[in-house]
DNA sequence: AAGCGGAGCAACCGCGTAAGT
DNA sequence: AACTTACGCGGTTGCTCCGCT
């Protein structure tokens, strides 16, 4: 069956964002919600592809997100989640709240993989390098990989990720016991028996998209029109849903000042506290509405 | 000061699949 | 049931920054 590219790529833009297409992608979805990212670029005034869009937004934009560098119980809890379920690593962000999949999957391959090697700890494996002969590594893998796709699995490794993090990995599957010495060597560099239950409310709901929202604009034809009315700073928010650090944060992303913006510039410039303090926010879908 | 190379990270690409018709 | 469409995921690329020579 023939597929269809995800968007017309004649004329779009690529490469990194400008301060101007973030504001007019935070606009637009402040506004409207998360929804039909195919439609968002036109909607939006944006010479994006759709795909682009939602990147941009769930990966930099999203104001839940957490910035800057993971904290060792992060660390731990990527390498513990990553011995369960492997390169999966929207999984594994499921488990962090505020981290994305990307900056997970960057982290683990710029960092962790280097610091588990030095640990004398097979990454792909979770086992230790000296014990593993290169046949043996390799079966060991394709069980991993096997044991992963299983649909029933999953579900048990899922419980498992949620609640093993506070406690022991059980090792009543064989999988689970390959990577029993694993998790012993890495709790002597980690002892994660000491850190907090992450509790379900503490994990961020992203917004949601069932809000074509009524304050969408009454056709696309109006669109235009419609995003000259979108000034971010005169949306009404629900009563402390940002606070003021946050509303700093994100102003100084949409102000006319920012046109030399990198968003980095906003991280490394003391702004990155704001957007951690709201990873502990659960998001109102009221208020995407 | 300039050049080089490695590290880090944002963004892109292509595939799998769920959802819709 | 067959096909289409859009979304989400994981792998990869390429740009920028920074430290070293």
């Amino acid at each position: 069956m023939g597929r269809q590219p995800c968007c017309d790529k004649v004329g779009l833009k690529k490469g990194p964002w400008t301060a101007e297409e973030d504001k007019k992608l935070i606009n637009f979805i402040v506004t409207n919600g998360q929804c039909c990212w195919r439609a968002v670029p036109k909607l939006a005034g944006l010479l994006r592809c759709g795909k682009s869009c939602r990147l941009r937004w769930t990966n930099y934009l999203r104001p839940d997100l957490k910035r800057g560098l993971l904290s060792e119980y992060e660390e731990k809890m990527v390498i513990d989640l990553h011995a369960q379920l492997g390169n999966r690593w929207s999984k594994i962000a499921s488990h962090l709240p505020g981290r994305t999949d990307n900056e997970i999957k960057n982290h683990w391959n710029t960092h962790i993989k280097k610091k588990l090697r030095k640990m004398g700890i097979d990454p792909q494996t979770h086992k230790p390098l000296s014990t593993i002969e290169q046949p043996q590594q390799h079966q060991l893998e394709q069980n991993q990989q096997c044991s992963l796709t299983e649909a029933e699995e999953e579900d048990k490794i899922k419980d498992s990720a949620e609640t093993s993090l506070q406690s022991t990995i059980t090792d009543d599957k064989e999988e689970d016991k390959s990577m029993t010495c694993t998790m012993e060597i890495i709790n002597n560099e980690f002892c994660i028996d000491e850190v907090p239950l992450i509790e379900p409310n503490e994990i961020l709901v992203p917004t949601s998209s069932s809000s074509t929202s009524s304050s969408s604009p009454s056709n696309s034809s109006d669109s235009s029109k419609f995003l000259e009315d979108l000034k971010f700073p005169d949306f009404d928010l629900p009563c402390g849903f940002w606070d003021e650090d946050f509303m700093s944060n994100w102003e100084f992303l949409l102000s006319d000042d920012s046109t030399q913006h990198d968003t980095k510039l906003a991280v490394d410039h003391g702004h990155t506290s704001s957007l951690s303090q709201c990873s502990g926010m659960v998001l109102d879908q009221d208020f995407w509405t």
